[in-house]
DNA sequence: TCAAAAGTGTTTTATCTACACCCATGG
DNA sequence: CCATGGGTGTAGATAAAACACTTTTGA
């Protein structure tokens, strides 16, 4: 059974070492139900589905969500509605809010929970399945028409990623595997909006030895190649257990 | 209409000086329902509470909650649920995590939305209307058994508010109007759990000018009498828009 | 006059900020 | 050899931490 009352919308969130991403999805309805929920009757779902923002057949664009069945963890159904729309399923995840305003979608009261998802899109490309309508990614500072109180959603989990970001080392969920210092820094300046000082950065960075040094360098650009670095889960695993002393503003 | 599927709970806390404080209910379901919700059919209004854990009959403790009407908003409903177990609706409210795994309540799949509120319990006496049948303080580290999973409930509304605590100048919230530095202090060191310098304490409280010198001193003290403070809202709505620059830990 | 908590400054140490030039690479 | 971004250190300012004694009050 679907909880009529109750979906989850997902925020993914994409960088793409210029700028900061959110994807948003007009989709198919009818394909893309019989592939989340195969048990479910088909009217039931079709209905539910037809109402909720994420499938609604109007020209503007929405957050991905769904509705939640029963019979499935809402962590859980937040990573299969990330999977479904983008094919990758260890991205990182967090739930920032959940919203209940009783007219937030016209003649039916939804409460929605908000998550936002972090992935590298240059990396993991997205998977266009026969159940996306479209998906695309977009600047969330200058947003195409959303459904309902999407706008809202979206701004609000970029609030929440500007808080997290600062004070636990998440970011790097949104960069490939090896990366740059520099790419690391323009990460940071486009999520909090701000430019910050190369020197700086790096002393600080590199006091909380979360970056190992692969030896490799950046090949094929046309300047001084990068040293590349991945993220030490290790130190990242101990700092949350401590509290995580990690700073970045 | 009451949604069968969502229910909001609020773990409430309170500082009476020495600790901090969780409040809990075991509660009589035929009285509160009647008052909480008149225009619902009974039959379906008791069915639901009975099986929610703030309404249960068995003898373990509940965080306070209940299901969610169809026409009140998610918001707005939180503050209901204070007011009637405390009598008072100028509380602050903080929405801190949506509860979701399929088996947290047996026999229905109920997902609930999370709110901790922060009052002074000294100075605004907690009303115990008929419609409750026990309503007590709780040290939050030495929790009697409670229903489900309200355990983990209070332990993230905790988290959620040393984590906030830390960053906003929420604490205030649990004085009465009028208080001492030292009073400010304790707050502090009971919420996050250790002691801190007297000295630095008061200067880094002096340099944000969040607090307002009455004039007033405490009175029938045996020892000497402390200056008694007020806290300063201009300030503190002018910090909540600069992002503010409040740090304590 | 005693007990109990209030109140107050200075020195040391760590962290943050501002700032400018040389280096490596591909075209 | 030029354009482009990579990479580095130091000095001054600011904030954090450590630390002990005097004051006020009521009993």
């Amino acid at each position: 059974m679907i909880l009529k009352s109750i979906s989850v919308d997902c925020v993914i969130f994409g960088f793409d070492n210029q700028s900061l991403k959110v994807l948003l999805s007009r989709q198919n309805p009818e394909v893309i139900l019989n592939q989340i929920n195969q048990q479910e009757s088909w009217e039931e779902v079709k209905h539910l589905f037809e109402n909720h923002p994420s499938f609604s057949n109007n020209p503007s664009w929405n957050v991905i969500g769904a509705h939640i069945p029963s019979t499935t963890d809402l962590d859980a159904f937040a990573r299969e509605i990330v999977e479904n729309a983008t094919g990758m399923n260890d991205v990182y995840l967090q739930q920032f809010h959940c919203f209940g305003q009783v007219n937030r979608v016209p003649n039916h009261r939804v409460i929605t929970i908000g998550y936002y998802a972090l992935i590298n899109p240059t990396h993991h490309l997205i998977r266009k399945s026969v159940a996306v309508k479209a998906l695309e990614w977009f600047d969330p500072t200058a947003l195409p028409p959303l459904a309902f109180d999407h706008a809202e959603i979206v701004q609000k989990a970029l609030e929440s990623l500007r808080q997290e970001v600062q004070y636990r080392p998440i970011g790097f969920h949104l960069l490939p595997e090896q990366f740059t210092l520099t790419e690391f820094q323009s990460l940071y300046e486009v999520i909090l909006g701000k430019k910050m000082d190369t020197r700086n950065f790096r002393k600080k960075i590199a006091n909380m030895n979360l970056l190992i040094d692969t030896g490799e360098k950046q090949k094929n650009v046309s300047h001084r190649a990068a040293k590349l670095y991945r993220f030490d889960m290790d130190v990242y695993e101990q700092l949350k257990r401590e509290g995580l002393k990690f700073r970045i503003e």
